[in-house]
DNA sequence: ATCCTCCCCTAC
DNA sequence: TAAGGTAGGGGAGGAT
């Protein structure tokens, strides 16, 4: 992402610093007990751009050592830390606290608060030019009167004094090596650092919220469609031709990257890995036996999976390869049979002349956001997928720039790669999965569109493994059954595929191999969960180290839920425990070996996002446990059953909703849209008519499952609109949740917390349950639309909203229950209204829509 | 029936 | 040496 932290990525709007404020102050009470240090206690933070450590890195520092991180610049923020900033941004600012990151790093290597006046980036005299001063700082250990403020030399003395009293905090390692197990201090955060999975993790989650905050901004314009415009050829092939569904996908991303600084390599053999590629045997240490290891590894998966990679991976075991995993190897690499996730020793048998090369996270968030923002400068109909790869609704922007999907395609893709220098490959068809299995056809660097009418045959010939969704284990299974090309898969009654692989992934393959997909895109996800887990490195001695790191990742796991902003009602402690056979010394340095897992989870009566709470349940969890501290090779920590999201501005909502109303109506005037195959309920861009002649079109591939509907729970209050209409006049606790329309703004502020989470968890029941019988309907082979539509109306007894008694306070409760509205939600409304202007009777709409502008 | 907990599987 | 994370979907089986 970009060098400031103030960037898309990182903002959050103006009206959240009241707050961010309240949220550290929590944050500060709460993790009081678990401080490690008290070294920069009453010290803040706030960083400016790019660093090293990284903001994430300084963060977890002064979350560990009793300071605070600010993540904008606040009137009692002690120091900015930067690297080194532009002219136009320090002319607005005081420089005499603006510090090199290195003064927290000298900080805690001295365990004291050193002489910030060396670290400062500006000596404040008019100049606007930089004194990078951090390189040569020599660590003077005493504050300087003159240097230093009279708070700052209370702190350190203080500090030291602390020190005196406080024996057992553990002292930083001497040597400048790398923290080695989870027992230093540093481990944490130097884990986190390298582990190419928790970066993978971390910048999707990033990208999925980016995109979604850019959309919650979006005004509705695509300047740069015109661009577009003025290039493309014109077409007109695209119009009417149903729902258009990108899939856009870096090639070996990590190496592509690499490799823009390292043009020598190009068209070589190219791994990226932690392992530096030169010698070919790995020190071992004593009490290693892989060959024991291997035998309990196949024996414990000869059952499941044995996929290329951990099959092919289970030979190298047997010698002193390199352990080091591949992340990312480049096509020539492949064509020697190395592949992602194989390890380095065995990829350097396969295709001697691999050339190893570094990971550059940084550089692949700038890489991933260069690709982002293309691809949103035509459309923010996104579903991030990871940092590289995405899906994206096309019908839109191909309708407005009338051009054909192709065409759009290679314009995209010669920009991305003209902006980044990285190649990627695109896949176009109807529907994700489509989409999904045309980018494999691209591969690399190319692009390809499944024609609908090709769709049939294209998939007969596809392996069934191929599939998403579809991984080893499933592979295994299906290998056993005999079934291998989805061809194979068609011939196969869907009672007996569910009878395989459950209900539901049954189904879902029963459709897929015939390259179906009713999933629609979904462009802003709501987190269900959070969690933090290290399987590496994980070597106790005592229970009192096993609680030291646990409170650790308490720390790490409760900073991640403040960052969404969200409670959590579930605590679960995972463990990796040694496998009883399994040697004490693992083959791959520092892993977890073969293990046994095991995971307890705790329901609290309460939401909580206290770090004491959640620590002192972790705790408690460990050691009902009762696992020899030694024998843990694994930790994670999850929190579930989170609450709603947190609630925005109240006029923020009511804006936002009309906004998007508003958006929506001038985007999509209700033409019906003539053929479109998929079911996309949750999407906001579709129109009334467009959804339901969909729903018809799609009536053919539903299955028998789907026609059973849902049974409803009377007794649950909801946020959807329908349902609040139908609960209305038996509901008892109506009151609770319905506000008077002349409720005032302290009432409103309390309301919201229990109420919003009572209507939003019924919410998504009653969703399923509406879309259940929004399903069993459409099974039914209708003649006539129209018919269709009333059928379900009448069927449903749906009442017209605005005929309601009660509607402005519905309508208040229905604003009230979400940040943005359902579509189906105001398609309801809009069909209402239109039903009262064909019947005549359009005043109806007047005051409730009085009411909701008021 | 439905929910809850403890898994397993998959994707990146 | 090496950095084996994270989130979501869903099934089995017991509790309610």
């Amino acid at each position: 992402m970009g060098k400031d932290r103030k960037d898309g990525f990182e903002e959050w709007d103006g009206y959240m610093n009241a707050k961010i404020t309240k949220l550290e102050e929590q944050f500060s009470k709460a993790s009081d007990p678990f401080r490690q240090t008290e070294l920069f206690k009453g010290i803040s933070i706030y960083v400016n751009g790019h660093t090293n450590p990284s903001a994430d890195e300084l963060k977890r520092i002064m979350m560990v050592h009793s300071g605070v991180f600010h993540h904008y610049e606040r009137s009692h923020t002690t120091f900015i830390i930067a690297s080194n900033l532009p002219d136009v941004k320090i002319r607005n600012m005081n420089t005499s606290k603006i510090i090199s990151p290195q003064w927290v790093v000298d900080c805690v290597s001295a365990q004291k608060i050193v002489d910030y006046s060396k670290y400062l980036l500006y000596t404040n005299q008019s100049t606007s030019q930089p004194k990078i001063t951090f390189q040569k700082v020599e660590k003077d250990d005493e504050p300087k009167a003159s240097n230093v403020s009279s708070i700052m030399r209370d702190l350190a003395e203080l500090n030291a004094k602390m020190k005196e009293t406080k024996p057992d905090i553990s002292p930083e390692p001497k040597q400048s090596g790398s923290a080695m197990t989870a027992v230093d201090p540093k481990f944490l955060s130097e884990f986190y650092n390298n582990s190419r999975l928790h970066h993978i993790a971390t910048l999707g989650a990033g990208f999925k919220k980016y995109v979604s905050d850019l959309r919650d901004k979006h005004n509705g314009d695509f300047p740069d469609r015109q661009k577009l415009k003025e290039i493309l050829p014109k077409s007109e092939i695209f119009v009417k031709n149903g729902q258009t569904v990108m899939h856009i996908d870096m090639d070996c991303f990590f190496v592509s990257v690499g490799l823009r600084k390292r043009p020598h390599l190009r068209g070589k053999p190219v791994a990226v890995t932690h392992s530096k590629g030169k010698s070919e045997h790995v020190p071992l240490k004593d009490g290693v036996n892989r060959e024991k290891e291997m035998d309990l590894f196949v024996k414990k998966i000869e059952k499941k999976a044995q996929d290329n990679v951990k099959a092919s991976n289970i030979n190298s075991f047997s010698d002193k390869s390199s352990l080091s995993e591949v992340a990312s190897c480049s096509y020539e690499a492949r064509a020697k049979g190395v592949k992602n996730g194989m390890f380095m020793g065995l990829a350097m048998k396969l295709c001697p002349g691999i050339q190893a090369i570094p990971y550059d996270f940084e550089a692949y968030k700038e890489v991933a956001e260069t690709l982002y923002n293309t691809v949103a400068q035509y459309t923010l109909n996104i579903e991030a997928v990871s940092c590289d790869e995405m899906f994206v609704d096309l019908t839109d922007l191909l309708n407005d720039v009338e051009t054909t999907p192709m065409d759009f395609v290679t314009a995209l893709r010669n920009e991305v790669k003209e902006k980044t220098g990285c190649p990627c490959s695109a896949g176009v068809g109807s529907n994700r999965l489509q989409a999904r299995m045309a980018t494999k056809k691209a591969k690399p660097d190319g692009q390809f569109h499944l024609l609908k009418e090709n769709v049939e045959e294209y998939f007969q010939n596809i392996a069934i493994k191929e599939l998403p969704g579809v991984g080893s284990s499933t592979s295994y299974t299906l290998n056993e059954l005999n079934w291998k090309t989805c061809g194979d898969l068609q011939t196969v009654s869907l009672y007996k595929i569910q009878a395989e692989f459950g209900k539901k992934f049954g189904e879902t393959l029963h459709q897929f191999c015939r390259g179906i997909d009713n999933r629609p895109l979904v462009y802003g996800q709501i987190r269900k969960s959070v969690s933090a887990e290290v399987n590496y490195g994980i070597r106790f001695k005592e229970n009192a180290e096993c609680e030291t790191f646990l409170k650790q990742l308490c720390v790490e796991v409760h900073a991640r839920l403040m960052d969404i902003k969200r409670k959590g009602k579930c605590i679960t402690l995972k463990v990796m425990v040694r496998a009883p056979e399994a040697p004490v010394e693992t083959s791959k340095f520092m892993g977890h070996g073969v293990c046994d897992n095991q995971t307890k989870s705790v329901s609290l009566t309460e939401f909580t996002c206290d770090l004491e709470v959640i620590t002192r349940t972790v705790l408690s969890t460990m050691r009902s446990l009762n696992i020899p501290p030694h024998e843990l090779r694994g930790i994670g920590i999850q929190i579930t059953k989170l609450n709603e999201e947190a609630p925005s501005k109240k006029d923020s909502v009511l804006m936002n909703m009309f906004s998007k109303v508003a958006e929506k109506q001038k985007d999509k005037p209700l033409k019906p849209k003539e053929t479109v195959v998929e079911v996309d309920k949750k999407s906001e861009e579709k129109s009334i008519k467009g959804m339901f002649s969909k729903m018809s079109e799609s009536t053919k591939i539903k299955s028998e499952e789907e026609k059973k509907p849902k049974t409803k729970k009377k007794n649950q209050p909801t946020g959807n609109i329908m349902g609040m209409l139908q609960n209305m006049p038996s509901r008892k606790r109506t009151s609770d949740y319905l506000v008077p329309d002349d409720i005032d703004e302290s009432v409103l502020a309390e309301l919201p917390e229990d109420i919003r989470r009572e209507i939003l968890q019924a919410r998504s029941d009653q969703q399923k349950s509406i879309e259940e019988r929004v399903k069993a309907r459409i099974t039914k082979s209708v003649k006539d639309k129209k018919e269709e539509i009333e059928e379900i109306q009448e069927e449903e007894q749906e009442p017209n909203i605005f005929l309601q008694k009660d509607n402005c306070r519905i309508l208040l409760a229905w604003m009230q229950s979400c940040d943005e509205p359902d579509s189906y939600d105001v398609e309801l409304i809009i069909k209402n209204a239109i039903d009262l202007i064909t019947r005549k009777e359009s005043h109806e709409i007047y005051d409730p829509i009085a009411f909701m502008c008021r």
